[in-house]
DNA sequence: ACAGATACCAAGCAAGTGCTTGGTAGGTTA
DNA sequence: TAACCTACCAAGCACTTGCTTGGTATCTGT
């Protein structure tokens, strides 16, 4: 596989990244992808099987990357709630790093993890649940964390908000994902009462 | 128009509102909707205009009602604070009673709102923020909330995690709306940190 | 008994969907 | 220079989409 082949295809990749985040896989059609790449949607396919591999190639390979930094933290030498803290800042880094799967994930993971091909999704959402339900109780534990906390439902809360971000964080704005990450933890630590 | 008529058609209008939250507006075919009600697909147009005409009025409705109680709770003598508790309030008492609507309007909101007719989306938007804002605000000049708040950062963080609950939280299991809410705002208010 | 309304069916159309096929221009390698 | 490869085009196929049309069975009020 040559250099130029590499460029090209993951040029493609990228405006079909962008148009899947921006209005959903199922709402791009494969003339969207060819007419913002200025091809015909059936040259797609000299590069790419289907659609679907596409939307797969992307979210495979932005899963891949943001666990091996989670199995990273998990394994290393902090308190559980620097644990959480760090998970976070490494979420909102994702959010930064790779918006569009990101979004794709947030909006059709629901529905492409029906099919056989994306069944790794479901996988990695039992994943997900354990590592931060196991910080959270690990937190109360330590005597970190309030000990009256709801663990499940304090994980839903987590797991939804941090990721939720991804709706109106904008890469490039005013705010830096460290920033955001650091007040996000503030409100969520300490609250916003006076 | 009849009592049998008036029957059929919140019927068939359930039947698509669940349809429509399960699997999105644009993922969800007039036959899907039609064949969950045992009729052909043709014969939905004998009690709506279009697919859009549906979603319309399901959307719409649930909105003036919704704007109803917050209406209510903004005009009412309560302090910044306590308002703002009657306003998470009364939106996990909207995910509990209107689950489809609140779906839909999470799910399929910004695609709709590119269209004309959907534009109504957009005014509630604005106005949502307004009322968000205006009572965090109120809330940091009266001293019940931290005076060190990003106002804009908190609402979206806000305006998000209340609404994002509507992928987990189920009618009729373990937790009322009221105990959900109670738990979000002991989160957000006072935060998790021992 | 009959006129109208209601709720539906049977058939199908035009537009749009993902994807396939057979081909070509231009570059690279042997 | 011949063989091959890359990147694409032009055309179209099989299927799905929202929606339309013309018709029928059943009920209700007069």
């Amino acid at each position: 596989m040559t250099e130029a082949t590499q460029t090209r295809r993951a040029e493609l990749l990228d405006i079909a990244a962008k148009l899947f985040a921006e209005r959903g896989f199922k709402n791009t059609t494969v003339r969207d992808i060819a007419d913002a790449a200025g091809i015909l949607s059936g040259s797609l396919y000299h590069h790419f099987d289907s659609k679907e591999a596409m939307v797969d190639e992307l979210l495979d390979s932005f899963q891949n990357a943001l666990w091996e930094e989670y199995d990273a933290i998990e394994a290393s030498d902090r308190t559980p709630k620097e644990k959480l803290e760090a998970v976070v800042h490494a979420s909102f880094d994702a959010i930064d790093q790779h918006h569009s799967e990101v979004a794709i994930f947030q909006t059709d993971a629901a529905y492409l993890s029906g099919f056989d091909r994306f069944a790794y999704l479901q996988e990695r959402n039992v994943r997900f649940r354990d590592l931060w339900t196991g910080l959270l109780r690990d937190g109360v534990t330590a005597g970190e964390l309030r000990a009256d906390l709801d663990v499940e439902l304090v994980y839903r809360f987590l797991r939804d908000t941090v990721w939720v971000a991804v709706r109106w964080y904008r890469p490039g704005g005013d705010l830096t994902p460290t920033q955001v990450a650091d007040q996000y933890l503030h409100i969520l630590l300490e609250g916003i009462s006076q």
